[in-house]
DNA sequence: CTTCCTGTGTGACTAATATCACGGTAGCCC
DNA sequence: GGGCTACCGTGATATTAGTCACACAGGAAG
């Protein structure tokens, strides 16, 4: 990892802060489909993505994965964070949506960063307030909105990601929304039938259209 | 607010962060049933709740409310931090529920203390990481639980912050979990027969037994 | 005691979602 | 091509939660 490449990732942050990552900070690469960090696994490092799409699930008792977030390049991973400063074990479950390269900083530096330099504190604060936000609207999604509305939002979060050929199935849709293959096939077909999207085995194209944008946060 | 009293609610923090503390901080008392943060709110000081009960909801657009979580005496307004240390609005609805006493901190001095004091970094880190959790597991109850382990849930965060006699009606509930009065009445009725709590008007009276209390987290 | 209001109980109905049971189809491998 | 497997479509049915209508009960105020 040099300078050159984390300054256009993560601007903003002091000089002497880059020297410091880059110094401290050592890269770990992932396949796509890999854990990177399981639900009561102790955390020993904060980590910011690089490179590749993280994806977030919340595990209940039974090992269903109900998806929670993204995390992109430029990202941290908030809770790697918190539960560092803490020396605490992992409350989610983060997989490699392609394959991934991520910076691991041992947690002492956490702390030590947060007294030393302004633009870290700022970071990881921002980097919080991020999250907390998409998980409210994740509740949001859940507590007042039904099946369709929620595969919309679903739908358009992964567009932002990932482009507009999603290369999914419906039974990952299913799981990811705790929900079932045929609820999805069945609110996929009205989608298509409105035109948002079209169906291919293994994939759906979404059809940018006037009320396809996400609002802005 | 004396620096003996904040001791008690808010040990471990450094002997200067309590004087800094007393000094800028303002008193801002609360009576029950007023608003302390309305959605879309300038947010300008970070909270520190002193005394009393705070609930938080989300509210959707039609003003429906759904109760996220309780703070009480000796917490931070999470919320209140990030968007104080980036001059944003509140994305959450916060009521007394009790009389209350709440310590305003100008944003000023987040800044200026985090690097100043460890102690607060630390607070500020766990006050996160403590919010962060209570998100995740509402968002476990909402996403893979229905109304009857929700209520269950719901009754045992009232019970441990509020004790076994709740005076709350069955429309308050339903309000707060965005249901409606007669699904609630119906389980509580159950929870009844099953020897869980009694129902009386006005207020619902839990039994504590074996199953009763909430898992440690 | 009567009136009125609020909270609660209950049955009938509707809507949304999950589940079951298939049958069809595209692509891969032999 | 034939068979296999994963993916998708679709109707029937079950379950859960929300809605509607109304009856009733407790308590406060007159």
């Amino acid at each position: 990892m040099n300078v050159k490449d984390l300054k256009i990732l993560f601007p903003n942050l002091e000089e002497g802060l880059y020297n410091e990552i880059v110094k401290h900070g050592t890269i770990k690469e992932v396949k796509a489909g890999e854990t990177l960090l399981k639900v009561g696994q102790t955390i020993r490092s904060t980590m910011l993505i690089i490179d590749g799409l993280i994806k977030l699930y919340r595990e209940d008792d039974e090992g269903k994965e109900f998806f929670i977030y993204h995390l992109n390049a430029g990202q941290a991973c908030s809770l790697s964070m918190v539960c560092a400063a803490k020396h605490e074990t992992s409350e989610i479950l983060a997989k490699a949506l392609t394959d991934a390269t991520v910076l691991a900083i041992p947690l002492e530096f956490m702390d030590q960063w947060m007294g030393k330099y302004k633009s870290w504190y700022q970071f990881v604060i921002t980097s919080y307030r991020n999250r907390f936000e998409e998980l409210l609207k994740t509740i949001d999604a859940i507590a007042f909105t039904g099946m369709d509305e929620r595969l919309e939002y679903y739908l358009k979060k992964q567009v932002e990601q990932l482009g507009n050929n999603l290369k999914v199935t419906h039974q990952e849709i299913a799981n990811d929304l705790n929900s079932s293959r045929e609820v999805i096939s069945r609110l996929l077909k009205k989608m298509e039938t409105k035109g948002w999207l079209t169906i291919h085995r293994n994939s759906i194209e979404w059809i940018p259209h006037p009320k396809g944008e996400l609002k802005a946060q």
